[in-house]
DNA sequence: GTCTATACCCGGATAGAC
DNA sequence: GTCTATCCGGGTATAGAC
């Protein structure tokens, strides 16, 4: 839809989100290292001056990227790790949408993970990393019988193992076909649930 | 000791090793987005147009970090697997050693994991990530009692999480300051023992 | 093997008209 | 809220001299 339509050209139209969806399409395309705010201009149509009208600056849209980023994320995460499974396995269903969701919506994680963008100077995006972690707390908290501290470490982890998988998964070391993205997301689910049936590791110094 | 110094200028040194030093350090302080081949020249008091003789183009550069990266990270990773510890441990501390790679040679990792550069293009780096996963894989097989394919995913998932950990760390989710380094190093040694301690769950559906 | 010089293109960002 | 026009800085890459 938004590539070559520039219907009869924007003007009072909804700018700013369209910057926002061609932003993604863009990176898509050309990674992150291909996205300036010229070329998305360019391909909606408006001139380059017209997104600062909405953004004060670059860095301002790759937030609302990162922002749209954790918000659809971590929405997918809870989704997966409120339903009625036993809590293992709703970490295993959390860390398996997680990699799914890096495959589907590539440009929003890479956003997430190598924009580059300065995290802490953008105040909605501060707490990130805490937002998605929060997604499998509640799970993790059985899984360690209340014990916070222990469930923190098992988020920690979790989140560390799909991100992994994640990023093997998108430079390449599944393989280039559909599968990929399949064999990447299980795995990662059957490493999750390694990572409790052997939990005890986790938490103490594991002496032997 | 690098920054200001351009000795003499250069003319005849060891042109080649210098710009690859100098991308390390300028990626150090600036990211993966700061590197430019002119800045690089610039600080090593050459005209742009000197490394054009040592590297066909920019990318050539980038493509001679990574191959860096690829040969003393795996250097360190084969170090820490082939002592005397069983081999769970051994897999463990390789796992450590990532994480503080990761950390302490930050720019050669980024160039790794960040750079964007297509490694299936240069031939050098077609099997980079083979090379650090056959690190693990000896320790692997051993935990495995030589069940090839087994180990295979068990290597997979060691990756995946020393590289999960190592993301987080780098993006700071573990907080800014010195401890964060042995935090995230020993997290991720524990998480692998969790990893070989659960690992019926790796190969198996994993049923129940 | 490096320098001088240069051609070329691109991105960020702003002023002021409409 | 967008356009026109423009400035500024910077990077890549090459040709030809030394």
């Amino acid at each position: 839809m938004p590539k070559s339509p520039k219907r009869e050209r924007y003007h009072h139209g909804e700018l700013k989100e369209a910057v926002l969806d061609t932003a993604i399409e863009l990176i898509g395309e050309r990674g992150m290292a291909g996205f300036s705010l010229a070329e998305v201009s360019r391909r909606l149509g408006v001139t380059v001056a017209a997104p600062y009208r909405h953004f004060a600056d670059r860095d301002e849209v790759l937030a609302g990227l990162a922002l749209r980023a954790v918000d659809e994320l971590s929405g997918v995460l809870r989704a997966q790790a409120a339903d009625s499974l036993p809590p293992r396995h709703r970490l295993a269903a959390a860390a398996r949408a997680f990699v799914r969701f890096a495959a589907e919506h590539r440009s929003l994680y890479q956003v997430l993970v190598a924009s580059g963008l300065d995290k802490s100077r953008h105040a909605e995006l501060r707490d990130a990393g805490g937002r998605i972690g929060a997604a499998f707390l509640d799970p993790a908290l059985v899984v360690c019988g209340g014990d916070a501290q222990a469930a923190q470490r098992l988020v920690t982890a979790v989140v560390a193992t799909a991100q992994g998988y994640a990023g093997m998964l998108l430079d390449g070391s599944f393989g280039q076909d559909g599968q990929a993205v399949e064999a990447a997301a299980l795995q990662a689910a059957h490493a999750v649930l390694a990572l409790v049936l052997g939990r005890d590791a986790l938490t103490g110094p594991a002496a032997g």
